[in-house]
DNA sequence: CCGTATCCTATGAGATACTG
DNA sequence: CAGTATCTCATAGGATACGG
């Protein structure tokens, strides 16, 4: 819970499901939360190894953020909830 | 997350799988947790529809708690969440 | 015994403005 | 573009005392 649990993160591993996603537009995705949200969390994701932040250039800055092989594990594991909450209608 | 998320809903799930429990001994056996935040999610978890409440008896008041199917499916989930955790050291 | 009442702290979350 | 800074608010959580 204190690693996935909050309004954001399911959301933010969601979006990353794809591939890489820059910074602004995952926080235009996620519409809704501020900037300062999305980078909150962000931080504490990489940190558990969810996600991981890459900048792919200086100048202008561009950074992107994927989703790793144990946030994968974490995202079935979320989409599994997302089931329960449904069949249930939560 | 909103019905399951926190520090506490898991283990008072987990402290009621082996049949009813009395308050006060749920509260003790979650050792760390004030009567005022155990009694603040077990009415959360009522409303949901995840544990029942009954008045074992007036004078002297006793009361238990016990977990309903829908909580039943909530903890065979918590317990996966567990395991991956675990799997993972987290 | 089963709670309330009261007070406090920490943190998630939201809004808005600003910066390298 | 990718963040910081600053502010406010709501709520989870904690400590302790009190009440029917």
């Amino acid at each position: 819970m204190r690693v996935l649990g909050g309004k954001w993160k399911g959301s933010i591993l969601w979006h990353l499901k794809n591939g890489p996603v820059r910074f602004n537009d995952l926080a235009r995705q996620l519409g809704g939360a501020s900037k300062k949200m999305v980078v909150q969390r962000l931080r504490e994701m990489e940190e558990a190894g969810l996600v991981k932040r890459k900048v792919v250039s200086d100048r202008p800055i561009a950074v992107t953020y994927e989703i790793t092989e144990f946030g994968q594990t974490a995202l079935s594991f979320l989409e599994e909830l997302k089931n329960w909450a449904e069949k249930h209608q939560i």
